[in-house]
DNA sequence: CCGTAAGGTTACGCGCGAGTAAGTTATCTC
DNA sequence: GAGATAACTTACTCGCGCGTAACCTTACGG
């Protein structure tokens, strides 16, 4: 019962479609190459005809699926926006990503980060992404006639980053709630601060045109 | 040159001492019994006469180190001491702890999260420390006569324990940073939040008995 | 309508490393 | 100092799953 041949373009699609679900369900060692195949539609020797070693075969997973997580961010963030602003959208591009791309955000964050033959890409990947935080960041401190050493604007992108990968993880393990809800909530940790929140002073999402919250779209 | 007989007790420290160093540098998978065994001083049918399978030797150095790691936690954050010396105390325990068993936190963060058998178990440990934190947030909060739905407790919870564990991985890489020191940077993260610090309000630790700036102990 | 290449398959080799059976010495106890 | 037992070793088995050799078959360009 094959179905159909199909061009190698889009094999090779529906192979990293069922490779990132498989990693993500079973993990890089558990997962295993015949299953990745049949998900496919197809047997295993096509899937290495195409994509070369298991190592390969997920390394393209991971660029894949970070390149699609970078994009969306820096969609969602544009640079010439107010601080609060920028950050306010590229956490909820963020969160919406792994709302909807629940096991790519899986091989990328919690497989790609241990095994060592990855976890050098991710953390380029990662680096990249922080280095444009804390640039952003700086330039908005320069526009307050502030300057802060590089180190301190680093750690300042890393909390970030790490805050937001672990709302990321709950709002994973919660299908149903709002990723912008979430983005609220990040927002509320990172940029008030908890000193501000205990004398209740609380951050909320800004109005779009038609002056909805934007949080509840 | 097998040096000397050991009381059980004594080896089975050894291994599991072993076992952290290798799991932490090579991973789960790619960590192999006979190496575990050789660094343990001993050959590897004792590794499983006192800890059973690879699996359940894995998990009794989770259980050991992440014991440790919350006994640091614990001692150091006193629940009578106001709300941000609490968090300053724990957090600064905590990078503490990761900057002197870097192989431990490994273990715990790197390895045990994204391999099914152990996440788990991880997870839950986790969670114990995330609860700490959203009730001791909580009991603040009630103080200043406010209150705030429990999700939004754990979220801020979340948060900081997700920048807490991305500040101490990057402590991990940079073996002469002060751990004192990254607190410090994640208490302007997460006490006073990048919208403060935008505006030139920075945290700065607090003076212990004899004047001097715990951050510089 | 035929040749050829792209798409596809079945069936196997083989290395690695977890786990063990059987046996050997040190050490402690009475 | 005998005998029991805890500490330790050597030398295997064996299954799993990656990767491949060798072989079909459908589509389609000329």
């Amino acid at each position: 019962m094959q179905s159909k041949r199909l061009p190698r373009a889009v094999r090779e699609q529906q192979m990293l479609d069922a490779a990132v679900r498989v990693f993500s369900e079973r993990g890089f060692h558990a997962a295993n190459m015949d299953e990745i195949a049949e998900l496919s539609g197809v047997s295993k020797p096509m899937v290495y005809a195409y994509h070369g070693t298991k190592e390969e075969l997920f390394l393209s997973c991971l660029r894949r699926e970070s390149e699609r997580l970078m994009e969306r961010i820096l969609a969602a963030s544009d640079a010439t926006l107010p601080p609060d602003e920028q950050l306010w959208r590229g956490i909820k591009g963020f969160f919406e990503f792994v709302g909807a791309h629940r096991d790519g955000w899986s091989v990328l964050h919690r497989q790609a980060r241990s095994l060592e033959p990855f976890a050098g890409e991710l953390a380029g990947m990662r680096k990249a992404l922080v280095q444009l935080i804390a640039h952003r960041l700086d330039v908005a401190l320069q526009k307050e006639g502030r300057q802060v050493r590089p180190d301190d604007l680093t750690s300042m992108a890393l909390s970030l980053v790490g805050a937001s990968e672990s709302l990321a993880d709950w709002l994973s393990a919660h299908p149903d709630e709002d990723p912008a809800r979430t983005a609220t909530r990040l927002m509320n940790a990172v940029w008030m601060g908890a000193g501000q929140l205990l004398h209740g002073h609380t951050w909320k999402p800004p109005l779009d045109e038609r002056g909805n919250h934007q949080a509840a779209a």
